[in-house]
DNA sequence: TGTACATCAGTGAACGCGCGTTCACTGATGTAC
DNA sequence: TGTACATCAGTGAACGCGCGTTCACTGATGTAC
């Protein structure tokens, strides 16, 4: 990198960036967070980055495609936490998924930006493939959380099947995220409890029925 | 009204429209359905009414007026169409809310433009009394269906909150809604059941925990 | 019933602006020898 | 170690375009009398 020391602002002492891509991307998430996807310009991240506004064009093929490397970055990152917290299903299933459910909302809660690059743009998932591996990487998460949680924990019964249960999880997450969880300028709804509550509640009961309870 | 009988792209007879609200709200609504909101201009709605780019000033201060018009009509028909599918209760709590889960999805899917307008424009909802109030009637039957059907059907052990139950449903039905039922073009992602099996079968398994039954 | 008039919905021309995109270019970097 | 050169990231000027917004206007409507 070759800023001068002292200049947040982003000019440069060299005629290369020598980041340009990362900072676009920077640029990007900033912006999407003051004034949501597609609420900014090519042109403007270019002058957000301190650069020309032909110079995007070098990394990306247009703005859709920075938008969607943003949300392609946000998906691993989420794939990163919820792993994290699964943490192989320790202490025990059903606490290991309250605790995907919580780096759920923490997510959402932690980086607003991204959350609305990946869920709140109408993007054709299926085109971009990179977008759509990472998206598949973060669901697979709870997929592989939800199978563990129903072969380890049901004793009798039927057997629900845990694809099912993953998009019920993941349902029940993303829809206490998009409507209670919101860029902070209380844009999103007023709630009587906190939406990690709701959400532990919700997981609580729904899991319950399963037969599954926590140790 | 003053079209002349058979022009369908809008000319009209008369020097005054007779009914540009509604068509300027009819027009954002194909044009959101088409590209999201967001993704057109004040002046091509206008195009599209077949109306000069300085008449939908008399009508709206902004696009944002537009589209949270839009919104406003979109939760008022919501709540007409949960209000029916609860249908009082009948034939019963868990059937009904079973019902209002149906129609709050044959919603998304019938109206994408409407609920796009609802849920994936980041309006400030307080800002507005007309909109936050459709919305709150759209709500008010689920937190009413949950209350009801908790004091109907609870036998013994601790009765649980009915807004906190409400909130449950509607974060789960949105969830599968935001997530599943999208604009026909297979935007939204693929599923191994339809939405409706979904959203179901996760209702009953949650209901079933509350110690609710289907009669 | 007829007429004068107030109202107001829609016109169309005008403006300055920022956008997306292209282009020939420039100059920093790194590598082959 | 030094030099020539290929590479390619970023420049800045240019273009045509559509947008948002305003303005004085026009003409249809409906109402007072």
């Amino acid at each position: 990198m070759r800023f001068s020391s002292d200049d947040p602002a982003g000019r440069r002492d060299s005629y290369h960036h020598g980041n340009l891509r990362e900072a676009l991307v920077e640029a990007a998430l900033r912006l999407i967070g003051e004034r949501g996807p597609g609420g900014f310009s090519f042109a403007e991240v270019a002058r957000a980055a301190g650069v020309s506004p032909a110079a995007p064009y070098r990394h990306f093929r247009d703005r859709n495609a920075l938008v969607a490397e943003v949300a392609r970055l946000g998906y691993e990152r989420l794939a990163d936490e919820l792993e994290a917290a699964w943490a192989n299903g320790a202490p025990d299933p059903v606490a290991a998924i309250e605790n995907c459910g919580k780096a759920y909302l923490s997510f959402a809660r932690r980086d607003p930006a991204s959350y609305a690059a990946m869920f709140e743009t109408g993007f054709p998932l299926e085109e971009d493939a990179m977008l759509l591996r990472a998206s598949e990487r973060a669901f697979g998460v709870l997929r592989r959380a939800a199978e563990f949680a129903c072969n380890t924990h049901r004793i009798g019964g039927v057997r629900p099947p845990p694809m099912m249960v993953a998009l019920h999880i993941w349902a029940l997450a993303h829809g206490i995220a998009s409507l209670f969880v919101g860029r902070g300028d209380g844009t999103r709804r007023r709630l009587p409890m906190s939406a990690e509550d709701l959400l532990e509640s919700g997981l609580l009961i729904y899991l319950q029925s399963l037969g599954l309870t926590s140790a």
